[in-house]
DNA sequence: TCAAAAATAGGGCAGATGTCGTATTCTTTA
DNA sequence: TAAAGAATACGACATCTGCCCTATTTTTGA
């Protein structure tokens, strides 16, 4: 099998690193030409509807590659893109596989890995470097698909969610106490109620289990 | 480096064949033990507390490795645990995931794979097969993602990581201590270390303001 | 290979917290 | 209207927490 292969990218020295690993499987992995920015690659594409392919940067001028991806997905749904960057942070990660990238791979991947990447993701599956695969599965442990625990009918007074609200924020019952114009006391013994309530000892583990219990 | 890993499995066939496909990197994966359930395994860590990382079956009598993962993770945080499944469908493995797994491979999966798999979920990362990695993906596409604060450069290390963790279950120092096997005083430090990097003076704040920054 | 960072560990102190009491006043509602 | 719940308030005590200090060992990165 061979594959046709683009590369997004400005700085010239990394893409032409890349080319360079991608030369070491040419029989495979065809390098077809190269965009210095989101607007030339859509560009090229239009006259180019060859590409399996896409080796894509997200920080570059004019079009970055996450906008890049939104466009060539919906008018080329058929090519596969990988995001090649030095950018690891979470807001990337989610931006790029939500704007529908197939695999995600650090700018140090090596030559083997590369190819390998490119090829898993022709097969139809994607591709990520360990760390970002880590960094996928903590979003999807935290992401909105949660069971929320229903009601065990727990019932929390209106003072008592006031209370539980400021508690969240991390505020001691003194200032708590200031803010609510009562007395340190009183909040302590809401507190305590709130406690017996959810069955909880301590302040994380009230706010953890209101969270829950959608009581916040 | 010599990692500790135990099986749990109930096939004996399958079993073998993992074991087998570990020999040939006998001097980094040590093969300690085996389990026929999620029982079973959870009794010998009790009793065995050098294990580094788990190979879990999915569907097994007794407890199944959903479950066990939950409470593993519970109650031995630092044990990594990778899903060896036939079953590849959404639900398994978002419930791998949620319950905290660190990586997800099909059986099929050769012992070079296995091996490059293990090695990566050591080192921090994750590790799952391209077909896997292509359902997260989807499953990460659709997802709702609660809203986040971009990373300031925020740096924690792995263990700052893990005790945050912990500290977001709302366990004292004692317990976490004892649950990551080191010092009170480490517990502290660790903490005292966060509160600096983070920019925060208790553990509530401490906790939501990793939750934020999905540093957690 | 050498310096920096991370992980480990302990001491001390002031103040915060969790958990008991007890008690008065005001609302809600059966 | 009487009882129950909610909100208010104070005291006491052991423990936990946040913050300061120092110090050694291990790991990592340049």
């Amino acid at each position: 099998m061979n594959y046709k292969i683009a590369i997004a990218e400005d700085n010239t020295f990394l893409a032409n690193a890349l080319i360079e690993k991608l030369s070491f499987f040419k029989e495979e992995l065809q390098y077809l030409f190269r965009a210095r920015d989101g607007k030339e690659l859509v560009e090229k594409l239009e006259n180019n509807q060859e590409i399996d392919l896409i080796l894509m940067d997200i920080k570059m001028p004019n079009m970055n590659g996450i906008e890049a991806t939104q466009i060539i997905k919906k008018r080329f749904p058929t090519i596969k893109i990988v995001m090649i960057t030095v950018f690891d942070d979470d807001e990337n990660i989610l931006q790029s596989i939500q704007s529908g990238a197939n695999g995600y791979l650090l700018k140090e991947a090596t030559a083997d890995e590369l190819h390998k990447g490119i090829l898993d993701v022709m097969k139809g599956g994607a591709t990520m470097t360990p760390s970002i695969a880590m960094k996928a599965l903590k979003i999807l442990q935290t992401a909105e698909v949660p069971q929320y625990v229903e009601n065990e009918n727990i019932k929390l007074s209106k003072r008592e969610k006031e209370v539980l609200e400021q508690l969240s924020k991390g505020l001691g019952y003194q200032v708590i106490a200031e803010k609510l114009f009562v007395s340190p006391s009183t909040i302590r013994k809401h507190i305590e109620n709130i406690y017996r309530k959810l069955q909880v000892h301590n302040k994380i583990e009230a706010v953890e289990k209101a969270r829950k219990h959608r009581l916040l």
